[in-house]
DNA sequence: CTGGATCCGATTTGATACTG
DNA sequence: CAGTATCAAATCGGATCCAG
């Protein structure tokens, strides 16, 4: 296995970096509301439903400080802050489609589908 | 967002599904492996290096179990034990292959690579 | 409204020992 | 050789409180 360093962590292959980066249960939902307009953060929260205060945060930060999103953020009172996709990010979006599809074909196979939404 | 329970665990998204099924840490890199030839345990385990028996065991059990790969045990001592793809995991490796492409593109762009490896 | 900090339970992973 | 079982460590996620 090849294996390599990043911010102290060690990787074993480039699946695993990718899914660091925009893996997990709320990163690829959030990249995703972004793809095709700019949204405030309670805007977000809103949409995603079950997501929690502080995983919307925390995620958006990461998502940031990698260069996925861009933060703006307008000196009002109250604040108000936008979010948008950079190039990177706009690239992830082809990635998370091809998931997308895959996903649906898995849940085709699986019979997880209508029956199964409530 | 759309959600769904499969095996009563509540998805919201298609993509999630899917990570769900070949997701992990070792999942992929198992998959990944057996893309071009049967392989036995012991091969699996020597090959992904750092794996635990434990992970290796359950991982295999798991893809078996939804499909993704084939255990054919030889009834010989010592048991003699061979994994191989299914179409179902065949399918996945072009999965793993678009991520792997995007992976290697992030690691670029990072500047992860050479420098990093060890 | 947006966001940080803390505490705590749940889930995941690893180390180790045991078995046919 | 190819597993299974048990326990401990690490990580992740949720609830709650505080702040500009």
């Amino acid at each position: 296995m090849p294996e390599f360093l990043y911010n102290d962590k060690l990787y074993y292959n480039p699946v695993e970096f990718a899914m660091d980066r925009i893996g997990g249960t709320w990163k690829m939902p959030i990249l995703w509301r972004l793809r095709s307009r700019v949204m405030r953060y309670g805007e977000l929260k809103k949409d995603l439903g079950r997501i929690t205060h502080k995983m919307l945060s925390t995620q958006l930060k990461q998502l940031e400080a990698e260069g996925f999103i861009h933060r703006e953020a307008y000196p009002v009172i109250p604040p108000k802050v936008e979010y948008s996709l950079t190039d990177r990010g706009r690239r992830a979006i082809e990635i998370i489609e091809g998931l997308r599809t895959y996903g649906l074909e898995l849940m085709a196979e699986f019979g997880v589908g209508e029956e199964g939404r409530r």
